[in-house]
This record gives C-alpha cells, structure tokens and sequence, in this order.
DNA sequence: CGTAGCTTTGATGTAGGTCAAGAAATGTGG
DNA sequence: CCACATTTCTTGACCTACATCAAAGCTACG
C-alpha cells in the first residue's frame, strides 16, 4: 500500500555505474548483449539498432520516465541505473510490475497503445537512450530479424512477469521472495552486474512489498526469516547467497523461463 | 491447488460455435479482425496471413496442444474453442495465466523460446491454426507491418497478465472476480461472442480459482456475494451482467489497457 | 438411473495484514 | 565533522481474508 518510494535509496551509490560513456558503442551496450542472446546481429543490424541510440537521455529520482494515461510516449533502452514500472490503482495503491536494469527496454506497450497503461520511474539516476514510435517502426521495416528479436526481448520480460504472477497466486511470501531475488540475480549476472557471491541491490523493503504483493513489514519478517535460515542477506543495499543451491531449491527456481541458452537465429 | 480440469464442463455445448468452416476465409477470421485493430491490412498482407493458416487442426478436451518443456512446438491461432495456457509448479499446484478465446494467437514464446515454458490445452472441442516457427519469420521477413502488429497482439497479451498481476497483488477476491469476468466480457465481445447482457462461458469454478489465486470454496462464495448484490449471475455457463456500470464500479475497471480505440497505422 | 464431476454451505485454521512505536541508517545544513 | 531530520528497518500485539476440511445436494451424460 505504500504510495511513496525512497527519493534516497541506502544502496544507490554502491550500484555500480560501469562509466556510462564506455557503453556509447554499440556493439558493447548491454541491449545488444541481451539481443544477441536471440540472434546473431549482422553489422547492418547493429547500424541500425544504433539508430536507436541516438537520444540519450538523463532522468533523476523522481522524475517520470513514462506516465499512465499520458499519449505519444517514448520508450527506452537502460544504460545504466534502476528503474520501476508500475500501475496505481483508484484507491492509491501500488503494484510494481517489474524492475528494469541496464539493457532492459522499457516502455514498449507505451509506443505501440495509443495511451500508455503504465507508469516509469528511476530508482536511481539513470541514462537512457529514447526511441520514438517513428525510430522503432521504421527498424522494424529494415531489418525484420531485429525486429523479430525485440519480439524475443519481449516474450521473455511477459515470461517474467507471468513467473511473478506464479509467485503471487500459488508461492508463499518466503519463496515468492527467494524466487523473486534469483531471478533478479540471474538479470544481473547476464550484464555483469551480479556473481554467484551476489549483488548491488538499490530496492527498499517497500519496494519489495509492492512488487511482490506483500505488506512492508512481513518483507522484513520473511528476510528475516532467509537470513535465519542461512539462505541469504539482504542488507545495506546488497543481496548476499548465502547459500545459493539451497535457496533454488527452497525457491523452486527453474529458471528456464529465462530462456538463456544461445541464439536460436543464427 | 485444484490439478483435474473439467473433461466435461456444464456450458460446453452453449458455447456458440459459430459455424467454423465459415471462418476459413482470411479476412474474416477472428485473428484478422483483431489485428485489425491494430493496423489497416492490405492485400499482400492479408495474403501472407493466409500462410499461416494453412494447417488446421482440431483438438479434443483432454489432449494436449502446447506442454511445458517440450521443445519445438508450434504455435497456434484459435479459430473457435476455450483454451487456457497455465504453469504446473513442483507442488502440483497450478496457476492458469490466462484463457485463450477465438482470434486470439497462442503460444507465441514457445516459438520463440528453445523449450516452452508453459502449457495450454483445450478446455472446450477446439479448431485452431498451426503456426510454425519457420513460417512465421518468414512472414515477418515479408511483411514487417504485419509483424508489427503481431508484436502489437503480444503486447496486448501481456497487458492483460499485467492486469491479472494487479488483481493478485492488490484487489481483494470480490474486486478480481468482477474485473476478471468484465474483461472478459471485453475480449468476447471484440470477437462477436458477448453483449452487454453477458456472455456463455464453460470455465467451471475450479478453474476461476486456479486462474485468480483463490481456492474454489471461496470462489464459490464469492459468485454468491456478486449475485446477491446484484450485479452480476454466474450460472449453467453463462455469465449474466445483472447491473453493468455497478459491476464496473465495483470492479474499477478501467479498459485502456485493452487499447481498443481503433488502427494506430494508417 | 448411476456416478463422476461440479456446486454449495458450515466449521475451523492460518498466512499475512494492520497498527504502533522504537532503533538504525542515511542525508542535510551549519 | 557534528546535531538534527527523514527514511528505513525491526519487532510485538492483534486481526481478517481467505484456505482447508468435510459433507450434502446438483447435473449431466453414459
């Protein structure tokens, strides 16, 4: 239920920021990285995603990437920092729907609807390169295999959120939780972000609360509770596994739906 | 947690069939007409999607159309028919993610995904569109404002699980039962089977529980609630809306994430 | 006309919510 | 570098929405 999120995250400077200028080149963005993972991207390809990258952008904590209800938005590819999409609901509520990291595209359902029907923020300072609904269309008309890979891109974020809303029908908070936080280590670890060991986390408990439909204290309960259990740490702003093969097998974690092995286009 | 679907479901036969064979013509065809929506078919275009429907199939309640795991599968545009896609976890539980309905496309990840994650069966006689992977990048590679649209379709997809997601998260049991058989009704009525007085619908109540997180006793008691307030009859197959603008108070449903507001391409 | 799956209802249990309030941590201005 | 303000985090006491268990009554087809 928590409307306010943390204009000071504790954890926002130890995210690191992996210089933001080395990731201009194109080939090295985490976006391409994540692409290639679908396709093999000819050098015609990478042109013309490059065109994609022409506007970068910069947006602080608390200002709105993209806003509900608002017509003719942009979307995004992260370069760096942490972002939230989520919807508000009439009585104040909150739902996050997923986090986005470096690499991730944001805001695909805002260029293709007419009214966007759902709401971007940063959760740190980040860099973004904007992509209007023109850029977007006329790639598509280019280079159809890219196309067909943003398609992958975006089959994979509706699996993600398909597994979250796995978690809130059918998983108890503790491994709605643990899944919650290996997955997000597995995002990580494929733009370098996370090891095995763990990771740099910016989210506050209230963030957690919403995203996963809990209430902010049984968050705390239920870290408590996978500290205790020798599973993992969650504390200044970094995720720590404690032991990770008993945390995927509490989780349950099959993490197939990631879809992580190789370019099935050649 | 209910795992056994319906092998014979009370409202299987007050389902409209529709006449399938008439459905045979492109243009006509549930899926075209959605598209539609999205942008203004042309001939070429229209032609390239006849090629995705050349092999139809039929399925009977019980078998099977998409399974978890497999690889290789194909994906498939219902012609007239329920299907419902859903994830079995560990436990033996299952969370329904979403039904299909005539026009809608299905199985779209497990095309572009290596092994698919999750499964979909009939839960009525089913008539459906085999799609395979490679026709449909060659489509793609054809026609990239086709497969625009059908990233457009897909998108739409997701901002339905989104909403699910919202109802898991954030509305309680009456508020997501309402809101659940609106969209519906929405979605029915895009394709012709459903008017403002309602809709036949062959989903028995256990698998309303394993689609809205809920158990099927309370899934029950909720119905019993909506109807004794009057607002909305769900009885032998057919959902009755008993006083729609309550219901859609009730509910807060709001439609725009159904982006129905006619071709965004010219 | 039997029986297998549905629906309905009651009784009881529990995971997680809400309220409240103190302790850490983090940021801000002097 | 310190004192103060603001979030976050943490914990305890209590409550409620929904689950689970159990047992009848339906319905529909075989």
């Amino acid at each position: 239920m928590a409307v306010k999120q943390s204009p000071k995250s504790p954890a926002l400077e130890s995210v690191p920021m992996k210089e933001p200028t080395a990731v201009l080149s194109v080939q090295d963005s985490p976006f391409a990285r994540k692409l290639s993972a679908f396709v093999r991207l000819s050098q015609e390809e990478m042109e013309a995603m490059s065109d994609l990258y022409r506007r970068r952008r910069h947006f602080t904590v608390g200002s709105d990437m993209i806003h509900q209800g608002q017509k003719d938005q942009c979307a995004y590819v992260l370069a760096s920092g942490w972002a939230s999409s989520y919807k508000i609901l009439p009585d104040g509520s909150r739902q996050i729907v997923d986090f986005q990291i470096p690499g991730d595209f944001l805001g695909l359902r805002s260029v293709l609807f007419r009214t966007s029907d759902h709401n971007v923020e940063p959760l740190t300072p980040v860099q973004a390169s904007e992509v209007q609904q023109k850029d977007l269309l006329d790639v598509f008309g280019r280079t159809p295999r890219l196309a067909t890979a943003v398609l992958w891109a975006a089959s994979r974020d509706e699996a993600m959120v398909v597994e979250r809303l796995v978690d809130l029908g059918r998983r108890s908070a503790s491994v709605r939780m643990a899944h919650f936080l290996l997955e997000l280590g597995s995002r990580l670890r494929m733009v370098g972000l996370a090891d095995k060991t763990g990771y740099a986390c910016p989210l506050s408990q209230y963030l957690l609360a919403d995203a996963l439909g809990l209430s902010a204290v049984h968050v705390n309960r239920v870290l408590r509770e996978l500290r205790e259990e020798g599973l993992l740490t969650f504390q200044r702003g970094r995720v720590s596994f404690d032991d990770y093969d008993g945390l995927v097998a509490h989780a349950e974690f099959d993490r197939s739906y990631l879809d992580l092995d190789g370019p099935l286009l050649g």
